[in-house]
DNA sequence: GTCTATATCCAGATAGAC
DNA sequence: GTCTATCTGGATATAGAC
């Protein structure tokens, strides 16, 4: 939605404003939860009356859903950022850190991506595109490390979005649970995927991926 | 705090209305969500006056505090009613599948319990208590199945969450998510917890159940 | 585009008569 | 304990002047 052609400058304009309404939402949803801040909060914080809020979005829940579109487009560009390892394997465990790691740094984020705590709130149909979208990754990374059961990608799901959600909740800006996601995926992938640290070496520089470890057996 | 002295019919007529109160409350909270039901709401449910339920309850607050306890109260009666396993490892599934159980079997409960759906509700430090208790099983069977790491006992409660909020919010009244327990609990218990005990790469790091195999706490 | 003014509705909570 | 009446404050949204 803000990525649109946006000819003229009045459009440009109003595109930018937008912008600068939903920066505030997050701050303002950051600080009195997602569902706590109101429309004459949002409006306060860029000098607006309440009510010229609607030039821009026709309602709360449209505000919603351009945040829950802007969550998943900046998960897609984290993982178009990202440099993948070779070696699919690792290429997962990457994968899931950085992902993990998305998911915890913004909170109020994954909250409005992945929980439901904005009583109401259904994502538009185009923002449910862009979120399968940014989720399919994850079902390419398990095919390539080997795991192509539809159950396995269901069970990473739910063990990565149970590591944030655990991690969010029950030690925000720690990593007792993040820290957890390679033996977590380890789990997955079984002994063929396992790489051997049974010793105490945290970071164990791992020899070049074998051909052993392309095929993992579950 | 249902379960109080209870001297004189006058006071045992008290609990039993805030017993019919609180039951509302919970249909109430299972169609309208537990945010979504008002004072007003629940009132015409039982029969009265908005006002009136200021008799039985101090505030809201009180009321969700009630329902978080009575659902961890359930949880607490639902595994001392459990005939686990003799074999530690056997009876660690067992657990996990009747916790998944119990979540999926009513997520609005498991929403008041895990989530945090209710802005601004903050259980009381005795429903806490409470809380901590129940929760506590889940520590007790994974050291009779030899993880003793604290590290364990969370991934598992991650892995266990994970996936009562995946099949809750993705497959509600399916069992796509809930039947892949056992294949979870495989994964961290790790070769040796497996039933197929494959012999190929024994992991020293996670000591064998068979020490481990007397006592059966539950 | 932004404003004032307002419509409409709802919430949780309290006071005091009976 | 329950009621009527009311307080207080909040919300989203709309109309129309400028």
């Amino acid at each position: 939605m803000a990525g649109q052609p946006a000819f003229g400058r009045r459009k440009l304009r109003h595109e930018a404003t937008k912008e600068e309404i939903l920066e505030a939402a997050w701050r303002l949803a950051r600080v009195q939860g997602l569902a706590g801040f109101s429309l004459r909060d949002l409006a306060l914080a860029v000098q607006m009356r309440h009510q010229s809020l609607y030039t821009y979005f026709p309602s709360k829940q449209a505000i919603y859903d351009a945040m829950f579109a802007q969550g998943f487009r900046a998960l897609a560009d984290q993982r178009a950022a990202l440099h993948l390892d070779r070696d699919p394997v690792r290429a997962l465990r990457q994968g899931a850190r950085a992902f993990l790691a998305f998911c915890v740094e913004d909170p109020v984020r994954y909250q409005l991506m992945f929980e439901r705590v904005v009583p109401d709130f259904v994502p538009s149909a185009a923002s449910m595109e862009l979120a399968a979208e940014a989720l399919g990754y994850l079902e390419r990374w398990l095919g390539a490390a080997g795991l192509t059961d539809p159950a396995d990608v269901d069970l990473v799901r739910a063990l990565l979005t149970g590591l944030a959600g655990q991690q969010i909740s029950n030690d925000p800006g720690g990593t007792r649970w993040t820290r957890l996601v390679d033996r977590a995926i380890d789990g997955v992938l079984g002994p063929a995927g396992r790489p051997d640290r049974k010793r105490t070496a945290p970071r164990a520089k791992r020899s070049p991926a074998d051909s052993a470890r392309k095929e993992v057996s579950r």
